[in-house]
DNA sequence: ATTGTTGCAAAAATTTTGCATTATC
DNA sequence: GATAATGCAAAATTTTTGCAACAAT
């Protein structure tokens, strides 16, 4: 079975995944770990990554700038993306919407939603006036 | 000064995605068009693609299998994306969220909403059964 | 021992770009 | 003729994979 689950490296992996609230993308997660485990590779990120997806211990938040961004929050919320400088912010919404009610009477089976504002943040909305 | 505005290329291209409700990538639309444009290169259409989200004409609906998946239709509504095969479905809306209310006053500016739903379309999980 | 995990480098796959050529105004 | 658009191929990027080496039970 795959997930044995125990490696040093894959735990420090989720670990900086989970501990911050970036909203990384695979090459950041390497970035932050190689000073601390030299010989850590960017495969074995990319590898899991694609496993936590599997075990649902992560999502996807967006593609941006042609990298994807995951996030250890799988709880449902929602994101905001800066045009600008490219940050994922965290908003949390507690509504829940009619469509979601409509497309399970359809026949739909929701997994997961994602809402996703783009726009310009409030800081570089300050910096660009 | 760029966007001249005639290439029948660009025509054409702009034409193949506006008329489909595929939600199609740069590929999709490179394909459907080599028949009829035999000297048609992708770059062309990943260029233009390019082009017409910088003037509004379209937008990016999400990433599907590692591949950006494009939308003509730029007005408010959401979409439904089926992990099995990958379609992209179209789902008008109508409700504000409340949340746009509270972005607006904290002083974000939001282009853009994106609201996509990750499951298992009604056609494919008739089939799966 | 067996099964899972990783490093490394090569390979895939998508997207971008440089430059000479072609089309449009 | 000047400017914009394209083809083509190469390059850049991100992501995946094969395989031998290493680690864990």
């Amino acid at each position: 079975m795959k997930g044995h689950n125990f490696s040093s490296k894959r735990e420090a992996i989720f670990k900086t995944i989970a501990s911050t609230k970036t909203h990384p993308s695979a090459s950041w997660v390497y970035d932050q770990l190689k000073e601390e485990i030299p010989n850590l590779s960017l495969g074995t990120v990319y590898r899991n990554i694609a496993l936590f997806k599997e075990q649902g211990k992560i999502i996807t938040v967006a593609s941006v700038d042609g990298e994807e961004r995951i996030d250890a929050d799988v709880s449902d919320h929602a994101h905001f993306i800066c045009e600008h400088c490219s940050s994922v912010i965290d908003l949390y919404e507690t509504e829940l919407s009619p469509l979601e009610k409509q497309l399970f009477e359809s026949g739909f089976d929701i997994k997961r939603k994602n809402v996703v504002f783009h726009g310009i943040c409030c800081e570089c909305k300050e910096k660009l006036n």
